[in-house]
DNA sequence: TTCTTTCATAATCAAATGGTTATGGAATGG
DNA sequence: CCATTCCATAACCATTTGATTATGAAAGAA
């Protein structure tokens, strides 16, 4: 019954865990979640790189669906996409649990 | 008293995002997590590139602390690391959980 | 309309990365 | 002693990747 395919999975859980090996791209997906939507203009003010490569790492967050997209006039903003990290968490319920059982606690695994 | 300072912790965040993030090493740790304790030659009969990129690949999972070695004459013994995950799994507690807490409110909306 | 803001894309570059073959050092076995 | 097995390192190559500046489209402001 869930929603999420097999094939959706298998496909993002690389396309995620590369999205997520870079730091700059993870402190802008920090921030997302920190602080809630933003545009691109508001993520480059504190990302401390340029325009252009905010709006590249933000594709790749989208191509991995850890974020979602709202265009709005001359403004895109950007948000974290709820359950997005559901594939990276559902490998490491696979494949980390016997490593350490805390995060097992964590939702979002629906399966 | 110097268990897991911070900094450590972040050199680690990144160095284990990083090691999980190519699919030959993480079908290398999910194969240690499956059958136990490995030698590189065998660890090498099993993924599908040389024995050099064996070698390199787990010594980037021995960096990111996701291994440990053990070496017994010629040969070299790699296995899961027990709490190796743990600075991953600490993100995913923190992100994951503003992550749903953010979104519990908006089950649903995500197109 | 004209100027400005916001963003994505193209061109470019240096560095990192994944892969290979070649080599050499230690153990093990004849 | 000599050959073999196991592994790590070196040398090398092609591709990817993170970053920059330059450019152009589209929307808003004047």
């Amino acid at each position: 019954m869930t929603k999420t395919n097999r094939e959706d999975r298998g496909a993002t859980i690389d396309a995620q865990f590369k999205a997520l090996s870079d730091g700059t791209r993870r402190a802008l997906l920090e921030h997302l979640v920190r602080e809630g939507e933003q545009s691109v203009h508001a993520l480059t003010a504190v990302s401390g790189v340029s325009q252009p490569m905010v709006s590249r790492h933000m594709a790749k967050l989208k191509r991995a669906e850890l974020v979602t997209v709202r265009r709005a006039g001359r403004e895109t903003f950007y948000a974290a996409r709820a359950k997005g990290l559901a594939p990276v968490v559902q490998w490491m319920a696979v494949y980390g649990a016997l490593w350490s059982q805390r995060f097992t606690a964590l939702e979002g695994i629906e399966a």
